[in-house]
DNA sequence: CCACTTTTTTTAGTATACAAATTATTGGCG
DNA sequence: CGCCAATAATTTGTATACTAAAAAAAGTGG
């Protein structure tokens, strides 16, 4: 092991997570307190609630929720395999963070998923899920104003998509994928046209879906993720 | 709730799993009993040792492996993150089983995933990385009658190239995938004239990821796996 | 004041005891 | 004999106590 190596290591600081004093969640009926606990922390993550970076302790979380480290640990386990936690270079769990290289990667694997599903989408979309992509699609031209609101909706879109493509594994695969990106803290929305020209994807998209051409609507998926991924670069460049 | 619902719910009959007669593997150094149980687990499921469906209980494994339920329960929330268990229609664990039409689901995915690295790989591959792959397609060449050690060359080769393409989100979906078919009993090697189709493929993705072609590579790595499928189906309807 | 060692404290890993839920068994009753 | 209820046995879920390892803090000698 090198000199720099060692310094390295030695030096991280792991600043204790600061973020509990939030009200915890409500367990629900006939949910186990391992399924509470991993819904608690995946849902503070999501909020944004715990820093990059940042320790997570077994028994800070327990008490926060009120209960005994051993749930605690299952729902350590399950999002660690969600890829949401990573094993600090000390030993115990941390948020996630990637480097810009791990994003472009992530967005390479994201484009081709998205592809995918979307040419699978214009092949088995039954007239429903259509019809409600196309409502979604007017939710979102409604509230075109409210970012925030944007982002839920657009997730909402995307979701929807990926069961039309009626294939429950690129399902589970693409949400690995994005539920990663979900780390990421602030949206593209608020770079200037960005909205608009999401918007145009989505219709071209859905329109390429209803129409049965899967060639087209993978062309038009892929487009709108290289999109994104440019605006999340640029949103980096330009100081986080 | 329909009745046909019910009655397949109380019907369901629950085999214990008979097959822990056997020696279990020794624990690491360094390793802990945790990461030991996780990975006595999988081996004893890629060996085969399990049957699908079969209700696996946390008391048998931990005295199998003369330890603590505690850790047995984490490898077993693991292995289900995985996709390799999963939660029977009672509450417990069992092994996954595939329908065909999952196993065609599942096959899709990674023709997707398997066409990506094998572009990327082309872009990215380091000379070493490439002349690893012959390396390893020579050994396939010289060990073409032993269908079982094929079995594991064809894994290994396979994996280097989802390393050549230098993105570990890919690598981690497609290992995913490619772990949960695993779960497949009988090796399509079994089918006639199979190992020399897959020879060739192989050949030919290596040398278009040697000349740099990513087009080509990902042509000819999705034509392998749709072959890969259909010779899968094929032994299904021949009896399984 | 700094490098190094020792002690103390903190934290994750594991075992075990107990509670709750589910499944199997038994014993009636029609 | 088959169906249902009541009870017993099994199995998973949770809490807690203990162990081991790692990190932080306090000494110690230069």
């Amino acid at each position: 092991m090198t000199a720099a190596t060692q310094d390295i290591k030695k030096k991280v600081d792991r600043p204790r997570i600061d973020i509990f004093g939030s009200q915890p969640p409500q367990q629900m009926a006939g949910e186990s307190l391992g399924a509470f606990a991993y819904r608690a922390l995946r849902d503070a993550i999501r909020a944004g609630r715990i820093n990059p970076g940042a320790h997570i302790r077994e028994l800070d979380v327990a008490q926060w929720l009120k209960i005994s480290r051993t749930p605690v640990r299952e729902a350590f386990h399950r999002i660690v395999a969600d890829g949401l936690l990573t094993n600090g270079p000390w030993n115990g769990v941390m948020l996630a963070e990637f480097s810009q290289q791990q994003l472009i990667d992530l967005y390479a694997v994201r484009e081709t998923l998205e592809g995918a599903a979307a040419a699978l989408a214009a092949r088995n979309a039954t007239e429903a899920e259509v019809r409600l992509l196309f409502n979604i699609a007017a939710t979102e031209e409604a509230e075109k104003d409210d970012p925030d609101r944007l982002v839920v909706i657009n997730a909402k879109l995307h979701q929807m998509i990926y069961r039309a493509a009626h294939n429950q594994f690129l399902l589970q695969s693409l949400t690995v994928v994005v539920d990663a990106l979900g780390l990421l803290r602030h949206s593209t929305f608020i770079i200037p046209g960005s909205i608009d020209v999401a918007r145009r994807d989505h219709l071209k998209l859905i329109t390429a879906i209803q129409n049965g051409d899967p060639k087209r609507a993978e062309l038009v998926a892929r487009r709108h993720i290289r999109r994104a991924l440019s605006m999340r670069l640029e949103l980096l460049k330009g100081g986080k």
